[in-house]
RNA sequence: GGGCGGUUAGCUCAGCGGGAGAGCACCUCGUUGACAUCGAGGGGGUCACUGGUUCAAUCCCAGUACCGCCCA
């Protein structure tokens, strides 16, 4: 064997050897027990642009660490993999290629062949995570791979939309919504980042239209955003509010928009806040939006949907601000104000901003239409489930936050102005409104295809109405009803603008949708034309859904649902999520509403999608600070596996996610952990130099000598804490107690100890030590490998004789379900010759004797316990401590080193080398701890209210201790009366 | 402003009602055939502060200070 473990030949070897094996594989009944519980785990979707990064590297090990050792405790274990087509990245990323390669944008190229586009890419560079989480050593069961755009979880989505649909809980609103004027759609409150910011707050004077009132020209108002004072459609003040009372109904007029508002009274206004007067734009603030909607103040739409300024008839935005930028207009609103002399102020102030997290741009909150998802219903039994224990959470605080967040539910946006995603499924006609057969506004016919929705128009019209699917998305749909309605009259020869003028108008707006628009109306004024008055052509909505829907659906749509799958019967619900508490929002939240509503158990109670939820860390950088690209600390973890194999780096993160506390990660750690697997191998290496071969077979329960005993013993209370430890989620008290063992046990002093016994002449117990030795590293093997998979898979198959069959691969080997065999007896002798040693080194290395120089050892007035180990371990202990020889007497030699064990003193005659002045400094030492020992429970025994009320088996412990340490002294102080007499 | 968490050895962190722990770093010694990615030994802590509960508090409770995170 080499003297160093190679990571870098072995891990992609042992990885393909897995997985084509199938061990991976889930319901395999070759492999398993007959009535093999299962065990499942959905992986959180990485997205498909994503590369892996240190959370996922923490995520991923714990889940593999909880799979491997399931599946070698025998469960039919399922990992489901698979990724989310992550909406707004994935477009950003092919817009950008198409971008950058010279190639027509995505509007030039149309939808059909954009998406295709990103298909195309997916296939060639998406999902490199999959390959990275390989590497890592995830024992995924990647034949089952999912993707949420797949065509099985995309009939989930319809099926649940459309369901939802008809229950009364997803419906259209038109509502303020954030929205991303990069990319141009609307996004969830969860996508926006609320940051500090260094900001300004101005102040504005509207005058009083009809003149002073209590000696009172004008109102000052303040705000962070002049460019939306065009917008405004009131001024508000606080019914208290005592300066104002009579200005309540009174207009004052709005400079540059030169337009007269209400002063209206509100509960909004905070008095004590600069003015006391705050100014209402309802169509681009949500505070404001909540006024102007309780008061039935107008909403006035300021901009496009580049946040660019429009002019419309209500806004009456003078032309020149017209296409401006809203940061641009802000400039331009200030230098106005102040040549109008209408300024009255500025402060500099830290404003809280809204940022979109992907474009990293100020969100807009702008008024549309869109589809909302009732949270507050869904989320009930959601709530209660968690209440009720049928989902907790380890740790059990993150409960609350989950509480917190669903108990303040919002309405969720689920609608995303993007080509990338699953298409709403719902076609727009037109509403009959009257006998006459007109038609107006929008009826809307949910369903799973357009040959559904057709059907159910069909229903829906008169016979005389002709029906078709319209090939083009009505792509301008969030715009305004008036423009709506405006060309849809159009459409139907009733009262009309002219073509001309709308067309107009929408290309002020937006260039791109208008000419859309345009051509969508030609289409139908050709087919007017034509005579064709009574056709109804139904359109498709153009949005799609947020990918958090999809993925809310995961825990059973990767199942097969809605088909009734053996998986689905077998596997959900699933185990255990295993997750950071930054999602618990985004994906538990929903992945829970939506479960408990569309899954049922077989008493057809609403199911819950995991039993469990496991939070663990967020992976930080050595200082603590979050790893962030613009930081540029991001550590990659790929970087770490090259440099220090998988299993350093795993090992490290599962040590150190301890619960309740991010992780700070730093090299120095990982480099430890390479180095206890080499530590490890050498062990091994050892083994193997000394023929320690498996023996099949072999029960530690024979065992004979001592040793033996001992060794298997703490493999065994190992094997227990280790298991207790996964069970309970205490990942880091499993890897610590094998790092323990493995090298402060085993290595340490097994192996040391087992040395004189190889080198003896007594065959049997070299036999028996030799079996037992491999006997233990099988077991270390075993249970190390959740934790460390590729170290332990090459140490097994390379103790294995000859080829490793499928089946005799470590990955299925069998966990230990240890008896109770532990030998208190042995492991009380093994550990007092360690303790001897142990002294016997540390006196000898204070007393500055060389480490290659023997020295004699006496026990004096040893009792009989003590005598007979000294003597059956004579040789060990000679070899481990160095010694000449062992001898027994009833005095120790003038001039000897003494150390004080409980049932022994240990002389070491040093001969005259011996330093008298620091042996008598060690041996006061002693005595003066001891001392403060003894007077510590001294104290605490003297004291009545102790021996009364504590426990009993405490009072006696305690005297136990203080006689113990008496006797210490007493020894200690006789130690060091001889020491006296030498001198 | 609301909520959650943290403060233990120089650093990173376990422990969490009855004897202060680990890894790394540091100091001394050491190449005796598993391993210098190592071995042996050692130094180092009023467990943030102030009160309270208790026979007993690093641990439980309350408050204070400082530091994080989430939500508004």
């Amino acid at each position: 064997m080499e003297k160093t473990y190679q990571p870098a030949e072995i891990e992609p070897r042992l990885y393909k050897a897995w997985e084509d094996s199938g061990a991976f594989k889930a319901g395999q009944p070759d492999r398993l027990a007959e009535g093999a519980e299962s065990f499942c785990i959905v992986i959180p979707p990485p997205n498909v642009t994503g590369s892996l990064h240190m959370g996922h590297a923490l995520n991923n090990t714990l889940q593999d660490i909880l799979c491997r050792f399931e599946r070698m405790r025998g469960k039919d274990v399922l990992w489901q993999p698979g990724m989310d087509h992550a909406g707004i990245a994935t477009q950003m990323v092919v817009e950008r290629q198409l971008a950058e390669n010279g190639e027509p944008d995505r509007h030039a190229m149309g939808r059909e062949a954009f998406i295709e586009r990103i298909w195309k890419w997916k296939e060639e560079s998406g999902g490199t995570i999959i390959n990275q989480l390989k590497r890592l050593g995830a024992s995924c069961d990647w034949s089952r791979e999912r993707f949420t755009m797949d065509e099985g979880l995309s009939q989930a989505v319809l099926k649940v939309f459309v369901e939802l649909y008809n229950e009364g809980l997803i419906y259209k609103d038109k509502r303020l919504v954030n929205w991303d004027p990069v990319f141009q759609t609307a996004i969830s409150d969860l996508e926006v980042e609320q940051k500090d910011v260094d900001g300004h707050m101005w102040q504005f004077a509207y005058p009083l239209v009809d003149g002073p009132v209590d000696g009172i020209e004008e109102i000052i108002i303040a705000t962070t955003r002049p460019e939306t004072m065009l917008g405004d459609g009131a001024v508000a003040v606080h019914p208290s509010d005592e300066r104002y009372k009579n200005l309540i109904g009174k207009m004052v007029r709005l400079p540059i928009a030169e337009r007269h508002i209400p002063i209206i009274a509100d509960e909004y206004p905070d008095p004590e806040f600069g003015s006391g007067a705050v100014k209402i734009t309802g169509a681009h603030d949500f505070n404001d939006f909540e006024v102007a909607r309780r008061n039935n103040i107008p909403l006035i739409p300021l901009m496009d949907t580049q946040a660019r300024m429009i002019v419309t008839p209500e806004n009456n935005v003078p032309e020149h601000y017209k296409g401006l930028d809203r940061f641009v207009a802000r400039e331009l609103i200030l230098e106005e104000i102040k040549e109008l002399g209408f300024y009255r102020g500025v402060e500099d102030k830290v404003i809280a901003q809204p940022f979109g997290d992907r474009s990293g741009v100020v969100i807009e909150p702008m008024l549309t239409d869109q589809w909302y998802v009732d949270a507050e219903t869904l989320a009930k039994p959601a709530i209660a489930a968690v209440e009720q224990g049928e989902t907790k959470f380890v740790p059990k605080n993150w409960e609350k936050t989950y509480y917190e967040w669903m108990r303040n539910i919002q309405p969720w946006c689920i609608s995303r102005q993007l080509w990338w995603g699953h298409q709403i499924p719902v076609w727009y006609g037109q509403k009959i409104e009257d006998g006459e057969g007109r038609l107006g506004e929008q009826q809307i016919f949910c369903a799973k295809s357009a040959k559904e929705a057709l059907e159910k128009a069909r229903k829906y019209y008169p016979s005389e109405y002709k029906l078709e699917i319209g090939d083009d998305d009505l792509d301008t749909d969030w715009f305004s009803d008036e423009i709506s309605r405006g060309l849809l009259a159009f459409a139907h020869k009733t009262d009309l603008p002219s073509l001309s003028s709308v067309g107009k108008k929408l290309i002020d707006q937006t260039e791109f949708f208008a000419q859309t628009k345009i051509a969508q109306s030609e289409k139908i004024r050709k087919r007017i034309d034509d005579g064709e008055t009574r056709t109804v052509i139904l359109r498709r909505d153009p949005d799609v859904l947020d990918t958090w829907f999809s993925s809310g659906l995961w825990a059973f749509s990767t199942l097969g649902w809605p088909e009734k799958t053996a998986e689905l019967d077998r596997y959900y619900k699933t185990d255990v999520l295993v997750t950071g508490f930054d999602i618990i929002f985004f994906w538990v939240a929903r992945m829970m509403m939506l479960s408990l509503h569309f899954m049922k158990d077989k008493q057809g109670k609403p199911e819950v999608p995991f039993h469990t939820v496991y939070i663990h860390a967020l992976v930080r950088d050595e200082h603590g600070a979050k790893m962030s690209k613009s930081k540029g600390n991001v550590i990659d973890p790929l970087e770490l596996v090259e440099k220090y194999g998988a299993d350093a780096l795993r090992f490290t993160l599962a040590a150190m996610a301890a619960q309740g506390r991010d992780i700070k990660l730093s090299e120095q750690r990982i480099e430890g952990y390479r180095n206890f697997a080499t530590k490890l191998w050498n062990a091994a290496r050892f083994c193997d130099m000394n023929e320690c071969a498996r023996c099949e077979g072999f029960d530690p329960a024979g065992a004979r000598q001592t040793l033996n005993r001992w060794i298997a013993g703490e493999a065994m209370r190992t094997g227990k804490a280790v298991t207790q430890a996964i069970e309970a989620h205490r990942y880091n008290d499993a890897a610590s107690a094998l790092y323990r063992f493995i090298w402060n046990v085993f290595c340490d002093w097994y192996v040391e100890l087992m040395k004189p016994l190889l080198a003896g002449d007594d065959d049997e117990a070299k036999a028996e030590t030799r079996a037992t030795a491999a006997w233990t590293m099988d077991q270390i093997l075993i249970m190390l490998h959740p934790f460390m998979p590729f170290i332990t898979e090459e140490l097994w198959q390379r103790a294995s004789q000859g080829e490793v069959a499928d089946k005799d691969m470590l990955i299925m080997a069998a966990w230990p379900n240890y008896p109770d065999m532990v030998d208190e007896e042995a492991r009380e002798e093994i550990e007092w010759i360690i303790a001897v040693i142990s002294e016997i080194r540390s006196a000898r290395a204070e007393m500055n004797v060389p480490a290659g120089a023997k020295v004699p050892l006496i026990l004096v007035n040893a009792e009989e316990k003590p005598r007979a180990r000294a003597h059956l371990h004579r040789s060990l202990l000679k070899r481990m401590a160095r010694l000449e020889n062992i001898n027994f007497a009833d005095e120790p030699p003038k001039g000897s080193v003494q150390i004080v064990m409980d049932d022994a003193l240990l002389a070491l005659p040093l001969a005259g080398a011996i330093d008298v002045d620091a042996e008598n400094e060690r041996l006061t030492k002693e005595i003066e701890k001891v001392e403060k020992d003894i007077s510590g429970i001294a104290a605490k025994l003297a004291n009545e209210k102790f021996t009364s009320r504590a426990p009993e088996h405490v009072v006696a412990e305690q005297r136990a201790r203080k006689v113990a340490a008496e006797e210490t002294r007493a020894k200690l102080m006789e130690a060091l009366e001889r020491l006296k007499s030498v001198a």
